[in-house]
DNA sequence: AAATTCATCGGTATCGTTTCCGAAAATTTG
DNA sequence: CAAATTTTCGGAAACGATACCGATGAATTT
């Protein structure tokens, strides 16, 4: 795997290797004759500049260190996907990296981009992640940091949101205008921001509707199926079971509904549920799943742009960016079908 | 974001570059003590070796490129995850890249992995390849490839494979000892060797019980939902249906299952259906989904130690793994639950 | 005590680029 | 046609590390 060096090309051709380097760059000061004659023979050479000189040389390394705590659910290789397509045809390498939800594999993971001399970092925290020390450290020494969805507030960063507070809002008034009266939320880790808009759009529009009734209201669930599952039990064995149920994600949605159904209580009928999208079930679940759809492709696109802006001027104004998204009406909380079209 | 290099380093203490590089490089030419007193030192003046500049000297890059068609799915994430748990900490870097299902976006990261002096590759390879030249090229010049699942038999490196044709065998036999006699596969892509592999099981299956009536037995579906809904319904309109499936994986399983329930014909009853992991969807669906589970994070980790190998011994040997999985039956497929205890 | 070995360190070439400075060649100007 | 510009190119110094070759002094051997 020897390479062919710009040396080569240069003692090959019997022109200086500054000449070569200008040929490739582009430069005003060479003749355009020469500059084609040296393309073609470097190309017959095989020769292409060795990016890590370059790199070496440039001192940016074109790297973004991307750190998520999970890709196994659907929300984050959306994200990711949108991401790269922004920032590999810009020429950037895009380093990817999971905390697997634990904050000191995602420390470690950070430490390791920065030491390779990452020129950016975008990232969504864990659910564990307190310590915030080492982060503050990076953002004052004008490191490049976007986070997005699960942020963390008093990190001096760009970020990029979800408008949860709405959405969690209008999927709250969607069931009550279905007729439901006694709904219970589902809630998610406290640290997170998208769990406490969520929390607080559902309160706000019980609130509205003075429909809110007891504390009991707020369940602190979690963001798995499995979690789902055991809160919807809990509910069952306590014999409180409400008659909708606005759940913090999908996965969440599903256990509650895999419980249900076990017990035999209908769904839509008896039970009403929504979810947020974090997952691609919610159209195969039966009954399929009402659920708040964010923008993720989109989510990963906006933080790539944010980023490449923060790279470019060396004056940084953190901005923060909310996105807004959909509404997927499922069958899973309609119980009133007169007026409403159902999505296929 | 100036970097404290070596020199800064050297000339604050008062010794040579080449000592402090032998602190950090833990030579043995080194007394102890002036070892501790430049570590202390440089850790106090935040230096650390630039990665960029060792690649550069070293030509050793210490990136791997992943190559999939896509991570919307459970699969590829899950392997993604074994292969970096394998690798990051031997101190490699993981450059993954996907190419959507498209054999020429395909090749462009391949070439981008190449010319960023990756030094070596792990593939699954598109449902559209089929120019493989490049990569011949790659394998003749040395370059590490390793690719898995989804291979090109006649590219010489090593594979990382499932044992699609036993297990493809075994699911088949089971849906014959629930007493289904009547069954059909949903096929996909004929250019992937797994394809070819869980076709060429079933029908043997069959055969071996003298089973395989026609060639409508094999249906050309697809690998996703929507091809599995298809053809579902093909039958349906067709009314061929058969009184089981065994499907190329489980989108396609759910695919069918949605249009099945849709005409409200009942599963495990009426049809049986067997499906191959590819998702997360078998304990979500209703029924759920009996499943032949791949060993993914196993198939990444295999996929990274192979090339670690590779990497290490000059001479290469391409050598094919295969591995297990296992069956998970859930009610999807059980008839007769006399005999078969039920997983949960 | 002289010679030899050994541990420890300094100096420098090198990896493959780009960039800057200045020199030569080509062109324009007076 | 000489002088002044302008193109076009060559040479060398970075970028930040490692590796090799010796040099130096101490320790050991003869």
């Amino acid at each position: 795997m020897k390479h062919v060096s710009i040396k080569d090309v240069a003692k090959e051709i019997g022109v200086a290797v500054s000449t070569v380097s200008r040929a490739f760059n582009d430069k005003y000061d060479i003749k355009p004759e020469t500059r084609e004659m040296i393309l073609r023979k470097a190309e017959e050479m095989g020769y292409y500049p060795n990016p890590i000189a370059k790199k070496l040389q440039q001192r940016k390394t074109l790297n973004i260190g991307v750190v998520v705590p999970e890709f196994r659910n659907a929300f984050f290789p959306d994200v990711i996907t949108g991401i790269q397509d922004v920032l590999i045809p810009k020429g950037y390498q895009v380093l990817i990296m999971q905390s697997n939800e634990d904050a000191e594999r995602e420390l470690s993971n950070v430490k390791t981009l920065y030491d390779n001399m990452a020129d950016g970092l975008i990232i969504s925290f864990s659910a564990t992640t307190h310590e915030t020390g080492y982060y503050e450290k990076l953002v004052d020494k004008g490191f490049p940091i976007v986070q997005f969805n699960r942020v963390i507030d008093k990190l001096n960063t760009s970020k990029i949101l979800f408008d949860d507070y709405t959405w969690a809002f209008f999927a709250t008034e969607h069931l009550i205008l279905q007729g439901y009266n006694n709904i219970v939320h589902f809630s998610g880790p406290k640290d997170f921001s998208f769990s406490r808009l969520r929390r607080k759009g559902f309160i706000d529009a019980l609130k509205k509707h003075n429909l809110c009734h007891s504390d009991d209201q707020i369940i602190s669930a979690g963001i798995t199926i499995e979690a789902g599952k055991k809160a919807m039990q809990e509910l069952l064995n306590e014999n409180k079971l409400p008659d909708a149920i606005f759940a913090i994600n999908d996965p969440a949605a599903i256990g509650a509904i895999l419980v249900l159904k076990e017990n035999n209580i209908r769904i839509p009928e008896e039970i009403g549920i929504v979810g947020f999208s974090e997952s691609r079930f919610s159209d195969v679940i039966e009954p399929s799943l009402t659920t708040v759809q964010q923008p993720t492709y989109e989510m990963g696109q906006t933080a790539a742009n944010v980023i490449l802006q923060e790279l470019k001027s060396n004056i940084k104004i953190p901005q923060t960016l909310t996105l807004g998204g959909n509404f997927k009406l499922k069958k899973s909380s309609v119980r009133i079908t007169a007026k409403l079209a159902l999505e296929d």
